[in-house]
RNA sequence: UGGGGCGUCGUCAAGUGGCAAGACACAGGAUUUUGGUUCCUGCAUUCGGAGGUUCGAAUCCUCCCGCCCCAGCCA
């Protein structure tokens, strides 16, 4: 057993139970196949992470496969650039579809032939009512509606309609083509729905090949049955079309019918999934864009500094169920740190420096450091770290006067720094005006090398450090949750999720000193800054020689907590 | 007010008639050259509510309450 494991003890949910007893019975000869179908019309994120845990992770479970699958049904709102972002996402997240890359527009062939049978077995017809006639006959919520005019136009005639709806013989709008059902369902979607639309666009695929378009409802479930899919997984809002998804399956020759499964989508607290509103933290430049580290997408979340794995258990441990839920931010940075508290080497960087001189340190004297990598895995190794006569530490390690229950440097006080030597505190330069410390002078004790007394006398702190001449200046990115309330879609009446962006979410300091082995980062690269947090060398900005560190999530603190009760 | 769903700890969530798992959060304590990690301990006499069936109910029945989804030629 090693950190590298995926937790053992997968979590029991009512989709696997299905797919157990349906495997047990020998269902479709005991084969599993899901599928991730997404929309290319949006950049992946946290959400989308649970539902291709949830098709992916079954599917390797019980030995089965797993398609990517584009619903690229409406070309108006898709593009390549998020075909080709989704496939390094699902990528990133540890999953592989093998050869098994599909799109739903490579069956508009097969689509349009399931459309005929449709027709010629009464079942379709083209109505050329407008987009509002067709809502005004559909009635409402508690008043059935009215048949099209259209309803029963001859199999002859709805089939040359169709053909020449093809042969783009009409403007947008003028015909559909609507599956013939039941005008007086109480549910909505089974009052003849749209199966074709006119829209005389091209296609990121298919060009200018088609002008028609098949719907989502139409579409799906065949896709599903053309790929032999077992078990169709999907969101919660979805319910209502399953008994169209069943509909259409029954109605039409097709290959198989898969059945349909819903679960409930992922709420993160502190944070929205909706794409619309998403992107419009991107175009109005609240945010870097898709993937400033601030956002849920999967590629702003990797440029935070995120592993995949930690992603990857996060969605195993939300579970999957039908009732609607808001995880806890907190559950997903416990599993960031989990994973990280593993993974990261440990090095050395003052954030908020201030200068420490040591009066009695030979004034041009270096000494190299060994420092481990990692205080438990000693796997990792060890570096040499540089210490001389003058150092930075943390500004919020030395009080003047500090506060009960602090252990950390203050006039008079002795602390150990980390691997190095104990210094005690003998004096304090201040800028005569402002009260601004400048220096902080101390003796340090040349018998605690490595950071041990030989007298066996303790201290109650241990700081880290860098030093001033060999230490690197750089930049670090301080990210913190997005929106200051837990359910920025749930607000005060009269105000919108805008109103609730974390003005703070970003503090860029850009007189960090780091620890010289830093320099050379390469872009992506995780460290845990000792006794802060994680950081991430960030993916666009950090060159080799010129670093620039995004703060992936802070280690827990109980000084701030003890402080922060000790201020109410 | 039609139809479809859902209600188990602060937050997720198992549990499908035999007497409330687990995780996060929170609170204590131990160990510690990171106030980190790790390790202990505590944390639902009760499952939206009220009745009923049963020796026995979170699980079955009845009624009530609350929340979510559906009236795109979006997915």
């Amino acid at each position: 057993m090693t950190h590298h494991d995926e937790p053992r003890g997968r979590a029991s949910n009512f989709i696997r139970n299905i797919i157990v007893e349906d495997v047990n019975a020998n269902k479709n000869g005991g084969r599993v196949a899901t599928r991730f179908p997404p929309e290319p019309n949006g950049y992946l994120h946290i959400g989308h992470a649970k539902s291709i845990c949830l098709n992916f992770g079954l599917a390797n479970e019980f030995n089965g496969t797993c398609n990517l699958r584009f619903d690229d049904t409406n070309p108006g709102k898709e593009d390549v650039e998020y075909v080709d972002s989704i496939q390094e996402d699902v990528k990133w997240l540890g999953f592989d579809w093998e050869d098994r890359l599909y799109y739903a527009s490579d069956y508009f062939d097969r689509l349009y032939a399931f459309a005929v049978e449709l027709i010629k077995n009464g079942k379709a017809y083209v109505c050329s009512l407008t987009a509002v006639e067709i809502r005004e006959y559909r009635g409402t919520l508690t008043e059935p509606g009215k048949d099209s005019p259209y309803r029963n136009r001859s199999i002859e005639e709805n089939l040359d309609l169709f053909e020449r709806m093809k042969n783009g013989e009409f403007d947008e709008g003028a015909h559909v083509l609507r599956a013939k059902i039941d005008m007086a369902s109480p549910n909505l979607v089974m009052r003849d729905p749209t199966l074709y639309r006119i829209r005389k666009m091209d296609h990121h695929r298919t060009g200018d090949q088609w002008v028609i378009y098949p719907m989502y409802d139409f579409t799906h479930c065949l896709s599903d049955s053309i790929e032999g899919i077992t078990h169709s997984i999907c969101t919660l809002e979805f319910e209502n079309n399953r008994e169209l998804y069943d509909w259409v399956l029954d109605n039409v020759s097709a290959p198989c019918h898969p059945r349909q499964y819903e679960f409930a989508r992922l709420n993160l607290s502190h944070t929205i999934m909706s794409k619309r509103k998403l992107l419009r933290l991107v175009e109005e430049n609240y945010v870097d864009g898709w993937d400033d580290p601030r956002m849920p997408t999967l590629c702003g979340l990797r440029r935070r500094g995120y592993t995949a794995r930690s992603i990857r258990n996060f969605c195993e441990r939300i579970g999957v169920a039908r009732r609607d839920s808001m995880v806890d931010l907190a559950l997903l940075e416990h599993c960031l740190r989990e994973d990280l508290n593993d993974v990261a080497p440990r090095v050395m960087s003052v954030l908020r420096p201030v200068r420490v001189v040591l009066l009695n340190y030979p004034e041009d004297q270096v000494e190299m450091l060994e420092c481990w990598n990692h205080p438990v895995d000693k796997s990792m190794g060890t570096r040499r770290v540089p210490f001389s006569k003058v150092l930075y530490i943390e500004q919020d390690d030395f009080r003047e006067d500090p506060p009960k229950k602090y252990f950390r440097l203050a006039p008079g006080r002795e602390v150990r720094l980390r691997y190095a030597y104990y210094i005690k505190c003998v004096n304090v330069v201040k800028v005569p005006d402002t009260d601004e410390i400048t220096e902080i002078h101390c003796t340090y004790d040349p018998e605690t090398k490595g950071g041990w007394a030989k007298d066996g006398r303790k201290v109650k702190a241990t700081i880290h450090w860098v030093s001033a001449s060999h230490c690197l200046t750089a930049s670090v990115r301080l990210y913190d949750h997005l929106f200051t309330t837990e359910n920025p879609s749930d607000v005060e009446e009269g105000k919108d999720y805008l109103d609730y962006i974390n003005q703070n979410s970003l503090e860029t300091l850009t007189d960090c000193r780091l620890e010289p082995g830093l320099k050379d980062a390469s872009p992506g690269q995780r460290f845990q800054f000792e006794r802060l947090a994680y950081f991430c060398a960030d993916l666009k900005d950090s060159k080799p020689g010129a670093p620039v560190f995004n703060r992936t999530v802070p280690l827990k603190d109980a000084w701030g907590k003890i402080e922060k009760k000790m201020k109410k």
